[in-house]
DNA sequence: TGCAAAATAGAACGATCGTTCGATTAATCG
DNA sequence: CGATTAATCGAACGATCGTTCTATTTTGCA
């Protein structure tokens, strides 16, 4: 089977290159699939060897405990998310523009996308009362999260483009709110205008912090 | 909100009011509790059993399959909540007060309350992706008390405290919204200022539907 | 090409799961 | 009280779980 590895991973691990590498990395994206239907608590090492057709003791060799799995199941998704949602929007203007390509691909990425189904947001409810290495790993990245979006508002502050005593916290919980509720909504009542109510609940917060228009022309430049 | 048991739960099973029913309950409200903290399908017999210092096959006849008593378990939820927040809350004017009682005390259910782990919000996540009739008990559930929640606003807007074209399909979806960020904010993160945050969101979402208070006084009354 | 190392397979382990069954204890009622 | 029925126990089942071990195959490099 030919294999062309890309260059990125070939220079940040030193030498070994070793082929588990890679089926390292196919098993971690099936088992992103697979927990993102069964939860990370659902996920097993004998489900997800039958996946791979391979034996369970030749997934398990690639991660050394079903912990390990779950964590490198986290953090997998994390760079997913960061790819898919975060870097995108990032590229848009500070401010308002930037604020809602965050959330128009939260958004997306939360309710429409084929494998989807959350892992920050099942992980939380899973793990919320079971302290561990897993929890911890989770919250670690659900908090990275948290605070680049409670940076983009403050930068929306900066820019002019939302009122200048905005609580970011605030309107982050609320921001966060109206996706947990769109999760709800679409994944578990399957209502068809979940998608819809959540683009409505998204202005109507941003109202509550946006400058209004003749304001916002005299508002200092960075 | 409806569902209301107890007296035809007496009178559908004739007669007999044996013993077991009473151990039946208090199995309940032990599993009750556990999966509180593991969740309904983390919920096993074993560890019920355990809990109640009895044979795994004592507890299992009480119930006869593992579905049924998770489906048991959401019904004595139901009933909890039905108590601790719907029933008392519907005694306020309604209206406004009414409104907020029943908001003031989800809020409180899902955040401080000893026992909580709200089992609509993590049985959601849990069964999204998990048809049967355990999602079935579930939705069932969590619709009725939505529709319960839409009433209470219509009845605001009836009572002419809510602008007369708020969408309480939409108002509700945001309110909830705020319900599970505060579950999410205050159980997995663990951070002090949820609660407030939650109550400041409440006021947000209600200053987008409120009548201002010129125009309320030339609203009809019932 | 040949050899060392890495990757995978296969079998087995103790544990726990839900469930079944027959025996035994406890509760109910005539 | 005695008889009947309900409630509970204890043991066992097959399945699956995570994990450990020892072969065996596959790979990468000299």
């Amino acid at each position: 089977m030919t294999v062309e590895m890309d260059m990125t991973d070939r220079a940040q691990r030193r030498q070994p290159l070793h082929k588990g590498q890679q089926t390292r990395a196919a098993i971690l994206e099936a088992a992103l699939g697979l927990a993102s239907q069964v939860g990370l608590e659902g996920l097993s090492i004998g489900a997800l060897a039958e996946v791979m057709r391979m034996s369970k003791s030749g997934v398990f060799a690639h991660f050394g405990s079903r912990e390990e799995l779950q964590i490198s199941v986290i953090r997998e998704y994390h760079e997913k998310f960061e790819e898919e949602v975060f870097r995108p929007a990032v590229r848009e203007p500070r401010g308002l523009p930037r604020l809602r390509a965050l959330f128009e691909r939260w958004i997306k990425r939360v309710s429409v996308e084929v494998d989807s189904g959350c892992i920050y947001i099942s992980g939380a409810v899973e793990f919320d009362d079971r302290p561990g290495p897993v929890r911890d790993a989770l919250a670690v990245m659900v908090v990275a999260w948290h605070s680049a979006l409670e940076r983009a508002i403050q930068l929306a502050v900066k820019e002019g483009h939302l009122v200048p005593n905005t609580d970011a916290t605030q309107m982050l919980f609320e921001l966060h709110g109206l996706i947990l509720a769109l999760h709800h909504d679409a994944r578990f009542l399957r209502l068809p205008g979940a998608l819809d109510r959540a683009h409505l609940a998204f202005e109507h917060v941003l109202s509550h912090y946006v400058t209004p228009e003749p304001a916002r022309a005299s508002a200092r430049r960075r």
